[in-house]
DNA sequence: GTCTACAATATTGTATCCAATCTGTAGAAT
DNA sequence: ATTCTACAGATTGGATACAATATTGTAGAC
């Protein structure tokens, strides 16, 4: 991990510490500069931030219950690493809310919101061709919770906060080749699709460009959580035989 | 508030003590045991479950996360009250993911799964019959979080379980007549529909049974939360005219 | 008699302390 | 030489102590 993993916690702020401790690993985590796997020691980050181990718990008793953080007990929190499963299951949750999520905003005149999505594509695209990955990461996500906002019902955008992070994870977990994961081009097709006011045009592509997110990845067939003895059952058996 | 609105904690169990006592306390709002506003003192529950504050606290986070209860900074934790606007976001949101759960049902065969859910609806009937007014509401929540469950997709089902939780304290807050908040005959019809493999005919039950639970509630223009000068102003006025 | 200022109380916010658990290493036994 | 064991360091789990803040109660001033 690299040493700038994370802005310096800005004390004029308003926000409780704890809160903007979230923020800043929710961050890290949608733009893929905290990997899964990586360790959050307690200590460390509230040296980082500034802050007692207290508020550090604060916080990633949130992400955990997100699912973005695993605690496991009296070894500390890790980044999650969705397995395969959990990777479909966010993957259909995806569809199932932003097809809700389209729907909704396609009903609402789509007056200013245009130019709002439009412009953060220009963003996407800015970012891309300077190579600032993890803006251009950042911004792939925030068109879709810009979205969900727009459809103006925060529990929905509240899930889709999350799961859009969780992709995130997913992504970096299973995509083989370095290219683009969330195309900025389908974003412009589903924008003229809103723009029009084609309700079912606009939902279709959606679901293509989440299928053809969720394409880009391989995954392996199984991925064995905690069964260590089923995995080693045979080596165990040779090994007993072999100590007679 | 009786005095057993919770369950002892039973050290024997291999949950660790905040999982407890979050469950215990969602079980509590699940069945309208503990009512909207209702204050939530660290030190109380600590010394009903025989824990620190510090676990108490774990658990408080995560259901504020959920919007279950709101944490006022200094002021403590007390039972969510949600307000019209808010209301209005959870159903809309339950219909969007129950939709795609009863869908998801209906692709799987459902061969046992229809026997599960129908005793799940006689033992909600039996409730009902027997005044158990506690048991009644929260098996006509597991009705749905069991069918989320059948899904077989842990992220919606998660959702669900938020979903069903806030629905009761909307419940609580709006419902008018003492009558059946979610009727058992209902969900034995959706069941049948499921069991007849008719998808279009259980989405249209599963939406009309969500409209008929909205459509009981009766909620005020506005919700002032904290505003007292609003709720009593005829009364100051009054004083105040009183005093000339 | 009413309003205001101050004190007392209660509750939360945060840091720190100690115990429990885990990991790694070095030494002892075979 | 290899394996087992014991100890040491590091990290988390949980409780407690103290500070900060809000609320309530009381007394004095107008």
């Amino acid at each position: 991990m690299s040493g700038d993993t994370f802005r310096p916690l800005s004390p004029e702020s308003q926000e409780p510490p704890d809160a903007q401790i979230y923020a800043a690993v929710y961050d890290a985590i949608l733009e893929q500069r905290l990997a899964p796997g990586v360790k959050l020691p307690e200590d460390s980050l509230g040296e980082i931030f500034g802050v007692s181990r207290t508020i550090v718990r604060k916080a990633l008793i949130r992400l955990a219950h997100q699912s973005l953080l695993e605690i496991r007990p009296n070894r500390g929190a890790v980044v999650a690493s969705p397995d395969g499963d959990e990777a479909a299951e966010v993957f259909e949750a995806r569809r199932v809310i932003e097809g809700a999520i389209i729907a909704k905003v396609c009903a609402t005149p789509p007056a200013h919101l245009v130019s709002r999505l439009k412009d953060l594509v220009v963003r996407e695209r800015q970012a891309h061709e300077t190579g600032d990955r993890a803006s251009w990461i950042r911004l792939s996500g925030e068109f879709h919770l810009l979205l969900a906002d727009l459809a103006g019902n925060d529990v929905l955008a509240g899930y889709m906060r999350e799961l859009v992070s969780r992709t995130s994870l997913i992504i970096s977990l299973y995509q083989q080749s370095p290219s683009s994961a969330c195309s900025f081009d389908e974003h412009t097709e589903i924008i003229d699709a809103l723009a029009a006011g084609d309700a079912a045009r606009a939902t279709k592509l959606m679901d293509d460009h989440i299928a053809a997110c969720e394409a880009q990845l391989v995954i392996e067939p199984q991925k064995p959580k905690n069964d260590l003895a089923q995995i080693f059952k045979p080596a165990a058996l040779a090994r007993r035989e072999a100590a007679e």
